[in-house]
DNA sequence: GACAATCCTGACGGTTTCGTCAAGTTTTAT
DNA sequence: ATAAAACTTGACGAAACCGTCAGGATTGTC
């Protein structure tokens, strides 16, 4: 009888009820991040997420309270990858090491879940009115951790005289380019579409051209 | 009695003729960039844009036959000045000074037509597909040509061996973050909100990073 | 096999939005 | 002054969309 939705599953009985729930609701949010990153939150319609699912509209109303409840759903787990790369980075490890690594995997999982990275850009070119204090919060404080390992280095005398902030934008700016703007980036290399090889290519570009 | 509307304006007369008409488009188009750019193509309605502009609603559809028109044009406008700062990579400059020059005006740029910037990438982000296919190839005709400029320089020993293409991608990518994402710009550097001085110092490591 | 919990769904209401229209007013040209 | 062109506007129609609801179908449990 109670209408339950949206947060308050998961009862008593273990972890694997709900199995129609939780298949129910992957495919309705792998069907909406890429139609919000495609479409925008208002030009995505409800009915049109139902469509893509296989499922009745109202039927999405069971799993979810609201379409704005599915996008910050979605801004929740993007977020939670968001500083994953950045794990690399500690003042113990090697430089050039650290920062190739960071570089290369953050253009592989922008590669990868390409949907998700434009969904996220979206967020933040509208200014991240989705994002919670809390969640700002963390973004500084990762931030904050990885410039001071790079002080580090840099005290140590073997990272070049930056401001590590501007030195993560700039890394940000450029990897999340490839996937964000996509066809920029074919257009400007030439090809008809953009292949892992030209990801390849720019991760090696990219940390030539800062001297790595 | 005939209906005339969009792009059939500026008849026999003189070229000040419809100064009522540039005005009150001219105030559309500035609310609208600005609106498109928060708000996102379906997000933004023209009783919105109307409102904002002190005009009725039908007013608006006077100057313009529909939504997408006004945003057809935007994209004409903006898209004009988007190789506006390339002017400056030209083979017989100095590669110093001409990237400079480069780097400081685009960011500069985005940041004094902060909605522009953002109204675009948000185009861009979507895939382009309100851009022609004539403003497609004109924008791989100008990279190319500075590509070529890049590509003498280096010839020349003057640049280090990098591609150029990826090298603008990195430039782009970098110069348009600032204005673009400033609210993860803003909490990166800890500040409440970008200021010149940001920019100022934005360019100058952007371009010790990439050793210049 | 019965009972409850979970899941499904067609139909519907209220609101918003795009775009139209026909009749007005103001500006410009002669 | 007068006529045509340009501009303005309140009201309206049609479509789209969000979210609801009541009742039916499945699934799980003892």
């Amino acid at each position: 009888m109670a209408r339950q939705s949206g947060d308050e599953r998961r009862k008593a009985g273990g972890d694997n009820e709900g199995r129609i729930r939780a298949r129910n609701e992957a495919k309705i949010l792998e069907v909406s991040v890429r139609l919000f990153s495609t479409k925008g939150f208002d030009g995505t319609t409800i009915s049109e997420i139902a469509e893509e699912s296989g499922l009745p509209k109202a039927n999405i109303y069971y799993y979810f309270q609201t379409k704005a409840a599915i996008y910050e759903r979605l801004i929740a787990e993007v977020f939670d990858d968001w500083d994953a790369a950045l794990r690399h980075i500690r003042p113990e490890r090697d430089p050039r090491e650290a920062i190739g690594d960071y570089v290369r995997e953050k253009l592989e999982s922008s590669r990868r879940n390409a949907a998700q990275s434009r969904f996220f850009a979206g967020e933040l070119l509208r200014g991240g009115k989705f994002l919670s204090r809390g969640q700002r919060q963390h973004m500084r404080d990762v931030t904050r951790d990885a410039c001071e390992a790079v002080e580090q280095w840099i005290a140590d005398g073997r990272f070049p005289k930056l401001d590590p902030r501007h030195f993560f934008i700039m890394i940000w700016a450029t990897t999340q380019f490839y996937s964000d703007f996509a066809p920029v980036v074919a257009t400007t290399l030439e090809v008809p579409r953009l292949r892992k090889v030209d990801f390849d290519d720019a991760a090696e570009q990219i940390l030539r051209a800062i001297n790595f």
